[in-house]
DNA sequence: CTGAAAGCGCTTACAG
DNA sequence: CTGAAAGCGCTTACAG
């Protein structure tokens, strides 16, 4: 591999030369500059990475962590996350870790070991320790979107789960739904507890009380949605209506409710969260909340690069929701 | 960032002890290595990894670039590669380049820019003399899977298409369908052409002629597959079958199907490919070919790292693939 | 088993 | 505008 002594010896300049005619254009002469460039190119010159990161200590790539990568949410937040980035000139990694905490921890490591300058973390399955020190202070620069750590000071991205929740809820019972079930996400996340706290606020402001059996746990799979659908579908006194924490579990109790013969949306309303490619695919078409997942990646990579540049940011964004009613939802009918 | 001097200074040993204690324990006095340790812990060192590979010129790092990463196809794949990368010291950083070629050759460099030391390469879109030099040779330690260059010598995991589409078509040609079409993807992909390939040979050993606009090229998505499936079925001598060169495609005619009000499977055979998650909660429930796609990624992975090892790796490896028969295949029956 | 020393390839004050 | 020189943090032949 070449590198900047042979440019310069091609070019007839010194090492220094080489690497401000490349980088800084205009703190060379015209001439020079066109004499190194040449030069690089004539002997296939490429700049190494490691030896600039270990003299300038930044690596102008940052990692966005996620918990699985064959869930779609994530996958179009990346896409904005790459769009800003790449503009700015930073190089994205993605760090799947699959939901195992080693892993993940071994991606935040790439910030010690320099490797990359700042952490995207679609996640709040992470040790919090891992993030902030004693001081509650942020060890390095991060942003999470989407999840995000209550109360923690951590910047972060992301709609509101609890209003956008409490919305869709309402408009179910509207509708004139009075047995309406929820499957959540897994609890530990404050995303759950937003959103099962604003079907809470919905019922609340109503005569309607619902049995504590009718919130069920699930863990954001097309599997969990079918199985915990046709638990809820198999109670004696079941619900007319299914609030599911995202879409793909959604879709798993439409599965079900077909198996079972149960009339989406005539005899089951079933409703969505995320807005995913496929909830305009299923049948019925998913009623379902919109989250304006490019926008949350771009939005997150322009915090985080405002962090990397120590520009005071916005520690907190929230973004607006869409709610979208499609075939899956309609007003109770007596049941056949 | 504390560094080997402060750990050396701190244990009372040279940075060359310290550096091999950390790595190489057995060239290492017992207690040296000890007090060595626990110095590193205590000053809580993290060795800086541009420094060592500056030094070593490796990165113990493989990138893998996929087209797009909201495919479900390649996350799967990913999966396998990183369960194996992670087994033997590798970090995997992904690179989605969203079909944009410069973007690709951007992730290409990070190997030029000693940032990663191979490729695991799941496209075949990027213009081969980025990967092989004028003599034919790889520039760098570089793997393909699922798609791929024909006939270029780069190593390769991937399925058998023609025979698998071959199996299939045969088996819509039992069930007594004679109106046959099929939505390739992108034709410029060798693994297109193979499965058209597959196709036409099945029906070369029938007398059934499939006319030419029988055949239609998509992208891949729902959309195309939703468009293209309107078109086939509206056409005066309306396919029996439609054969999709993915799930996502043979969902979106499952889509259009539905809307037109042609039943699936009796007035409308539908075969999809990959097997991807989705193809099983649709309705009615996808035939379609499966890939294993974990495996092609653990297999790419190790066959990667046998290239970088030096070892004489098989160029070519195919896998098996599997039919699977559901819901939405049947024998043609007589219209409504 | 251990240390002194060189060097990986770059960038950047400093001096001119 | 340009160059000589130092140094980022590591590893590894070499010598002992």
């Amino acid at each position: 591999m070449a590198t900047v002594k042979d440019v310069a010896r091609l070019a007839g300049v010194s090492t220094a030369t080489v690497s401000r005619a490349l980088a800084a254009p205009d703190k060379v002469a015209e001439a020079t500059r066109v004499r190194v460039e040449r030069a690089a190119a004539q002997v296939g010159y490429s700049p190494n990475a490691n030896a600039r990161s270990l003299r300038t200590n930044e690596s102008k790539t940052i990692v966005v962590i996620i918990p699985d990568i064959s869930n779609l949410f994530f996958t179009e937040v990346i896409k904005g996350v790459e769009d800003i980035a790449q503009k700015y000139g930073y190089k994205v990694l993605v760090g799947d870790f699959n939901h195992d905490l080693t892993r993940g921890q071994r991606y935040l490591e790439l910030i010690s070991s320099r490797q990359a300058d700042g952490v995207l973390l679609l996640s709040a399955e992470l040790p919090i320790e891992l993030i902030l020190d004693e001081e509650g202070e942020s060890r390095f620069p991060i942003v999470t979107a989407c999840e995000f750590y209550k109360d923690s000071g951590i910047p972060s991205v992301r709609v509101d789960n609890e209003y956008s929740v409490q919305v869709a809820t309402k408009s179910l019972l509207e509708m004139g739904h009075t047995k309406i079930a929820m499957i959540t996400g897994p609890m530990e996340n404050p995303l759950c507890s937003d959103r099962l706290r604003g079907f809470e606020r919905a019922l609340a402001q109503t005569k309607i009380v619902t049995p504590a059996h009718y919130v069920v746990s699930g863990d954001f799979t097309l599997a969990s949605g079918y199985k915990l659908g046709g638990q809820l579908l198999s109670l004696e006194d079941r619900p007319q209506a299914i609030f599911c924490h995202n879409d793909e579990m959604a879709i798993g109790v439409l599965k079900v409710a077909r198996e079972m013969q149960i009339n989406v949306p005539k005899a089951l309303s079933v409703i969505g969260f995320d807005n995913t490619a496929f909830s305009e695919y299923c049948s019925p078409e998913l009623t379902t909340i919109h989250q304006p997942r490019r926008l949350i990646g771009e939005t997150a990579m322009k915090l985080l690069l405002d962090i990397l540049a120590q520009r005071k940011p916005n520690p907190e964004m929230v973004l607006p929701t869409q709610y979208l009613v499609r075939g899956s939802t309609a007003s109770p009918q007596i049941e056949s």
